[in-house]
DNA sequence: GCGGACTGCTTACCT
DNA sequence: ACAGGTAAGCAGTCCGCG
């Protein structure tokens, strides 16, 4: 039987894992023994301790120090006492692996690869996928038949089919006492409401409630009542427990632990949840909590390209979906039973559809991770991206038979750079200081993944750091005092080096080329997960939680691409090229030669063997002084802005129109001599919002504020924390304040409570002349040498 | 007492 | 709960000012 592996578990001490098989769509239970272990260099305390079963002295190799070493493996019994106390005293190797992951490592599974089982045997099913290696420069690598071993493995571990998984959102609606949501630790109230939307499944079962009518049915759902909650509970987990994989959004929080309380508190006897600690997971199948994976920064930025704000499932379906969630009005314990079954089951159709949208988008991209991660799905919905390479670089240091390193092996050596922002670590990239005006014809050339390409051209990694070969050691980084291996090849840099190398060469190719559409679109979303762990790969070895975190690692791939940048700009300008801006990986050029262009991008892949390309050109782009800050219009036509004020979220929706206006009529603008009509243009559009102020309504003035900490560990006295505290309900990490800035003593008020007339029509002119100058500055310059005419300074004048 | 220069805190952005 | 570099607004402090 053909089946995918989608989980791994732990239940009393023994592995459980989850394999869906397809064509019944179920799950399929294979449990086995597993004894977990770490190791020690002196087991002599640990000999009479109770937990531990059995120590025996064996050769590991050692990466860092590169040569066998004996140590003592310590099997555990009970792996609950390899805590924080036990890591102390011991200073124990390979003692924070979870079980169910070791375990994977160890039987050499991975977590979205095809398996055959027959009656719980499992056996390999080998897809081989053929990858073309031909085009792919092994410049720098050290070990080239590994590297193409390692890329044809991503190859053809990527490549396999992702199943189409059958699964269940639901949701449920419970009574509550007034402000506060109840507790689903306790499950006191009633469940009134609970919704289920699956691909051939669309209910809601609503509870009967005597005070509550049922008022208007909605024609489009489909409403079962229960006058028994019980009874309702009792049908409602025996449709949960007919599917391999539920979705919920903060299921995790609330509607997982809340019915299993409730389950309990009604007596029913087969309640398909077992409670953790906190949490309820499901016994059967497999639960995935979208607010997890919506709420995942790596994900969010990379994945779904900042598309939403707050991570509710509101503003992600709106951003995502384009459909709003439903709106009733009143108290949720007073709608007619009709309008909160209507509610309720929306809310699981949204959950159900983000899984759907874009040919599955959101299920595919979690399979993919897991393959990558080498983690269950269930813990990739749930975990960071720190955690998904901890777990890729584990698996691939047990695969090779390696211990696996504690930071405190490697060797002690703090940073040699010095950062320019204070409390920072180390020293970062390098940004050009743009000048001042409008420059016509733009090239934008930048290095397609620097840092990864890096790792891999230089054989960066934490064990090819300062590594110990006395013969490596001039090898030497430039702009530090480290040096890399010369003879062998780096894990950080293998892994990733290969991941860059398949996403560029053979997914990104598949994703235009492939046959059908269903498979382009596969390939696209490959390319996009890889993306997320490439991206995110450099800055996890420089961040302490990492648990392979390693400054000198992180340090010299800065360090590396400072000196490429800075040396390709110089390179360029020998060349008559005329460079005007750049930062971190790109260059900013003034109407260069297509000469010039091929002859750069020549020199830089023969000299570093990393490809510099043409990324966009601009018709025209505009600087301010500023760094970070310049919009360009592009050869079609669309604007590209960058860092302007008027594009942040913060700025209020009137002001960011206005600048929007701005930005559609500069588009227009072809030559030099049509800015004349366009700052006309402008300058009545400017005007007009200045003389209509009064009109504009206040939900139009709202600026707009995030709270990013727990609101008692805030030290200074924000504005956004101010306007916080006086709204009726506590504040909360993640939080968006909407104000106005007013002329009353409080200077700001939430837009709930702040009137029209309260406004502070000063603020609000500054606020305008903050955001108009950014783009009109620069511009006067050009407009000076245009049209002849003096310095303009002020928005007036404009 | 008031305002400018400055620092520190905070957010949002760029790569 | 992946990095550092940059811009900007606001709160608060210091210092000069007959």
């Amino acid at each position: 039987m053909k089946c995918i592996l989608l989980s791994a578990g732990q239940y009393n001490r023994k592995i459980i894992l989850k394999f869906y098989e397809p064509v019944s769509g179920r799950i399929i239970l294979v449990n086995d023994e597993y004894k977990n272990r770490c190791y020690v260099s002196n087991p002599e305390p640990l000999r009479e301790m109770i937990g531990v079963s059995n120590i025996t002295e064996i050769e590991v190799f050692d990466t860092i120090k590169d040569k066998k070493r004996n140590l003592y493996a310590v099997e555990l019994s009970n792996p609950n006492i390899m805590n924080d106390d036990f890591r102390d005293s011991y200073s124990p190797w390979e003692s924070d692996i979870k079980y169910y992951q070791s375990y994977l490592y160890d039987s050499d599974l991975i977590v979205g690869k095809w398996y055959s089982l027959d009656n719980g045997v499992i056996s390999k099913l080998d897809i081989q996928s053929n990858i073309n290696l031909e085009n792919i420069s092994m410049g720098g690598v050290i070990d080239t038949n590994l590297f193409k071993k390692q890329m044809n493995d991503w190859a053809s571990l990527l490549g396999e089919d992702i199943p189409k998984i059958r699964r269940l959102a639901f949701d449920i609606e419970v009574e509550s006492d007034g402000e506060k949501l109840p507790d689903p630790l306790v499950g006191a109230n009633r469940v009134t409401a609970i919704s289920f939307v699956g691909e051939t499944i669309h209910k809601v079962f609503v509870l009967e409630r005597s005070e509550v009518e049922r008022g208007e049915l909605d024609a489009n759902t489909e409403y079962i009542f229960y006058n028994s909650e019980k009874e309702m509970l009792e049908d409602a987990f025996n449709i949960i427990e007919s599917y391999p994989v539920i979705l919920t959004y903060n299921g995790d929080t609330f509607d997982m632990p809340y019915l299993y309380n409730r389950g309990i508190k009604l007596g029913i006897q087969n309640i398909p949840f077992k409670m953790m600690s906190r949490n309820a997971t499901l016994s059967l199948g497999i639960h995935i909590d979208l607010y997890g994976v919506f709420s995942n920064r790596s994900l969010k930025v990379y994945a779904f390209n900042q598309k939403y704000t707050e991570d509710g499932l509101g503003a992600v379906s709106q951003a995502l979906l384009g459909e709003t969630k439903t709106e009733y009005e009143g108290n949720l314990n007073d709608i007619t039973l009709g309008i909160l079954g209507k509610y309720c089951l929306n809310d699981s159709r949204l959950t159900y559809k983000l899984t759907t949208y874009n040919n599955e988008l959101v299920m595919n991209l979690l399979i993919i991770l897991c393959r990558v991660g080498n983690m269950p799905i269930d813990d990739i919905s749930r975990m960071s991206i720190s955690n998904w390479i901890k777990s890729m670089l584990h698996y691939a240091h047990r695969q090779r038979r390696e211990l696996i390193p504690k930071t405190s092996d490697f060797p002690n050596i703090g940073a040699g750079t010095k950062a320019i922002i204070k409390d920072k670590k180390y020293k970062g990239a390098i940004v050009l200081d743009p000048p001042q005006g409008i420059h016509f014809g733009v090239q934008v050339m930048d290095f397609a993944s620097l840092y990864p390409s890096i790792m891999k051209t230089r054989n960066i990694s934490y064990e090819t750091v300062c590594c110990p070969h006395p013969e490596c050691k001039s090898n030497k980084v430039e702009g530090t005092e480290h040096w890399t291996c010369v003879k062998k090849q780096g894990i950080i840099s293998l892994l990733i080096g290969s991941l860059k190398e398949v996403r560029v060469n053979h997914f990104k190719k598949l994703s235009k080329t492939a046959e059908t559409e269903e498979l382009r679109t596969q390939n696209d979303t490959i390319a996009q997960a890889l993306k997320v762990f490439l991206n995110a790969s450099y800055g996890v070895l420089g961040a302490e939680i990492f648990s392979l975190y390693y400054i000198p690692v992180a340090e010299s791939i800065t360090a590396v691409g400072r000196n490429i940048i800075t040396e390709t700009a110089g390179e360029a300008k020998q060349m008559g090229m005329n460079v005007i801006y750049g930062d971190t990986d790109s260059l900013f050029i003034k109407q260069p030669t297509k000469e010039q262009v091929e002859n750069l991008m020549q020199k830089t892949t023969e000299k570093y063997n990393i490809d510099l390309e043409v990324d966009k050109i601009y018709r025209y782009a505009v600087f301010s002084t500023r760094k970070k800050n310049y919009f360009g219009i592009k050869m079609d036509g669309k604007a590209d802005i960058k860092g302007l004020t008027g594009k942040k979220s913060s700025t209020p929706p009137f002001l960011k129109k206005l600048f929007n206006d701005i930005m559609d009529e500069l588009t227009k603008v072809m030559v030099e001599s049509d800015f004349i009509n366009a700052k006309k243009n402008i300058s009545t559009m400017i005007s007009g919002t200045i003389t209509n102020f009064d009109d504009i309504p206040l939900v139009e003035l709202t600026f707009k504020m995030k709270i990013n900490k727990d609101p008692n560990e805030y030290k200074g006295n924000s504005q956004h924390v101010k306007v916080g505290k006086q709204l009726p309900k506590d504040i909360e990490k993640g939080q968006v304040i909407r104000y106005i800035k007013t002329w009353t003593k409080e200077k700001v008020k939430p837009l709930e409570l702040a009137e029209r007339r309260e406004v502070d029509k000063e603020k609000y002119m500054e606020a305008i002349e903050a955001v108009m100058s950014q783009v009109t500055e620069p511009m006067d310059i050009e407009f000076d040498s245009l049209t002849g005419h003096g310095k303009q300074t002020n928005l007036s004048d404009w």
